[in-house]
RNA sequence: GGUUCCGUAGCUCAGUUGGAUAGAGCAACAGCCUUCUAAGCUGUGGGUCUUGGGUUCGAAUCCCAACGGAAUCACCA
């Protein structure tokens, strides 16, 4: 049952009752606050002007309304213009059975629509660092949400496989690598790939010194080191698939997508379909024609293609070079053409950094200007840096947090801090391991995903992450302790047989009511495209869990109907916060 | 300078389409393990929601301005 509609209907029944049909506003109907006494609260004031009475009485007559004709509504009180509503036991009770006996709680009905997420999208050039974690568990996370809300998702990673910043690291290795590979050197393949896109830049800007020392500009310097002229004529070759510079090409990214597998294993994610710029660069030539014809877009002297978006308040853009080769804005153009035709796409998603948004405020409005209705279902994730306590993370500086060592901290962390508390005695290496890669993968994960996607975020690699409080861990804590009271229970014989409870405490009812509201929650976060709102239910579900966990026993309760309630509600707890850390892409174990 | 976003407790963050006395965690302090896992629970202190106007029954939330911060305004991606 949907509890808002039903208590909406109810309320608007009784409304129209009193005060005649209601208008175009909707009621004002919320959860009741935790401090005042009910389960969902009418706001009466923009109702005075029906009743022509004071906010009191109007809450009071509309209360003795409704509870004289729903039964489901066991009392009410009213406080200034709020009339609390508070549902009965046995309403509360039918809700448990339903949530209980549902295949698959929280899973919304097929809708038919088919959406594509975008994210990950690295360069191959260097490995992943904290920037691309946030990306990866953002990207998944969402995806995990909308299959909830019935959508079919097809995830996709966009691979910037080629380039200038590509040949740059081809050719720091081919001069100074002296046929170093990853099993040679024993580094993982987008670590060794990336120590030479550094090597490049070392050599470089040792060049351009030498050259501003002879006396040239710093301009002509950067133009002129031989460094950067061979870097560019790599290109070119490349461009024209030489075949020594394309199999060094073909290596070294093979180097790193062995790199990139490891760290996306390690994180769990992954794609349905991975998409290389090597193979779609080209594309979007035949739309920029296209706009050419329509007359939207212009040439200039140079033979350059732009689009003038100074009427939006934008500037001038360019879309082709002047020799014909695609810039960022050719390529996404085309892509995005091609991936709505082919797949027969609702909605596109894409994953970025709130860097672009520029670029893809201007997507949306050249698709518009070109006649493709779908741009108004393109979405731009913008998702805000994550900055270190210094700002941002700066490659030169060395501050860049490298994704692999903050897993592989994060992990011996949970590692050291389980043995220390003794929660691993008794298991095997590899219970250990397994348990040691969930928490400390559940601590970084939840740490990222509870801050709002569009907020930048502030990470403190010497506080590190905590594990107590509002946590992933305290969540998977949570989660482990009711699967050890129900294994003990089983030992024990206990049954948890369904004899229908026909009271419950307080806390009992607030913790059904917190089940009951999960779909809201998985709804919300796939409106706003934010996992934020599911680690915050979650967590809301655990710590309210721990409060009754602690207040009452369950096993050693001696009326029986009691005691199966409690194995049964202490049950679906579980079974939701596993359901919920399951949308944020974070394993939940059954000890720890 | 133009555009966009942000400013909530010492720190990190919540705060649904405007609603009740602005909430958590961390840090600090004080308690709770012969009882189902103490990665837990309970309590105390901590706020001019950057500032100033406006809209209204009612504003952290909407509008305007100021101050502070971030991103962007590349023939990079």
């Amino acid at each position: 049952m949907n509890i808002d509609h039903y208590i909406s209907e109810a309320v608007s029944r009784s409304v129209e009752a009193l005060y005649g049909p209601l208008g175009e506003e909707p009621l004002q109907i919320q959860k009741t606050r935790k401090e005042f006494e009910g389960d969902y609260t009418l706001v009466v004031f923009p109702l005075l002007r029906r009743s022509r009475k004071s906010p009191e009485a109007t809450a009071t007559e509309i209360g003795e309304h409704l509870a004289a004709h729903t039964p489901d509504i066991a009392a009410f009180n009213v406080v200034k213009g709020f009339l609390n509503l508070s549902l009965s036991a046995s309403f509360w009770g039918a809700r448990f059975e339903e949530i209980a006996s549902a295949a698959e709680y929280g899973q919304m009905p097929a809708t038919g629509r088919s959406i594509m997420i975008e994210y990950s999208s690295p360069n191959t050039n260097k490995p992943l660092h904290l920037g691309h974690i946030r990306n990866n568990l953002l990207g998944y996370s969402v995806a995990q949400i909308l299959k909830a809300n019935g959508h079919r998702v097809i995830k996709v990673n966009l691979v910037n496989d080629r380039g200038i910043h590509i040949c740059k690291s081809m050719l720091a290795w081919k001069l100074y690598g002296n046929g170093e590979t990853p099993a040679s050197s024993g580094m993982k393949g987008d670590h060794l790939v990336g120590k030479y896109y550094v090597e490049f830049d070392r050599r470089y800007k040792e060049q351009i010194r030498e050259l501003t020392a002879a006396g040239r500009s710093e301009e002509e310097a950067k133009h002129e080191a031989p460094l950067m002229r061979e870097a560019q004529e790599m290109l070119r070759k490349w461009e024209a698939k030489d075949p020594e510079v394309y199999g060094l090409w073909e290596m070294m990214n093979g180097w790193v997508y062995e790199g990139f597998d490891v760290t996306y294993k390690a994180l769990g994610v992954d794609f349905d379909k991975v998409y290389y710029e090597s193979q779609t660069y080209l594309l979007g030539k035949d739309i920029v024609q296209k706009g050419l014809d329509m007359g939207i877009f212009f040439r200039k002297e140079d033979n350059s293609v732009w689009i003038d978006l100074t009427a939006d308040g934008l500037d001038q853009k360019l879309l082709l070079r002047g020799d014909g080769t695609s810039v960022y804005m050719t390529q996404d153009l085309g892509t995005a053409y091609r991936r709505f035709t082919d797949n027969n796409l609702d909605d596109m998603i894409y994953v970025v950094g709130n860097e672009q948004n520029y670029h893809f405020q201007v997507l949306k409005l050249v698709l518009k200007k070109l006649g493709y209705d779908w741009s108004d279902h393109i979405t731009h994730l913008s998702y805000g840096m994550v900055e270190l306590p210094n700002g941002k993370m700066k490659s030169r500086e060395g501050t860049v947090v490298d994704a692999d060592d903050l897993i592989a901290d994060m992990v011996a962390t949970a590692r050291d801090m389980s043995a220390e508390l003794g929660k691993l005695d008794g298991c095997s290496e590899e219970e250990a391991d397994a348990i040691s890669h969930m928490v400390g993968l559940g601590a970084l994960k939840y740490f990222i995903l509870k801050v709002d996607p569009k907020k930048t975020m502030l990470f403190d690699p010497r506080e590190s992450i905590d594990f107590n409080g509002n946590t992933g861990p305290f969540i998977q804590y949570t989660h482990a302790r009711i699967r050890s009271v129900l294994r003990k229970a089983q030992e024990m014989g206990v049954s948890c047989a369904a004899a229908v409870a026909t009271s419950f405490l307080p806390e009992e009812i607030a913790l059904i009511k917190q089940l009951a509201d999960y779909p809201n929650a998985v709804r919300s976060a796939a409106e706003n495209f934010a996992p934020s709102i599911v680690a915050a239910y979650a967590y809301e579900l655990a710590k309210q869990y721990n409060a009754y966990y602690h207040d009452h026993s369950i096993l050693k309760e001696s009326d029986g109907t009691v005691r199966a309630m409690r194995l049964r509600l202490s049950e679906q707890v579980a079974r939701v916060l596993k359901l919920s850390m399951r949308l944020l892409g974070i394993e939940v174990p059954e000890r720890m």
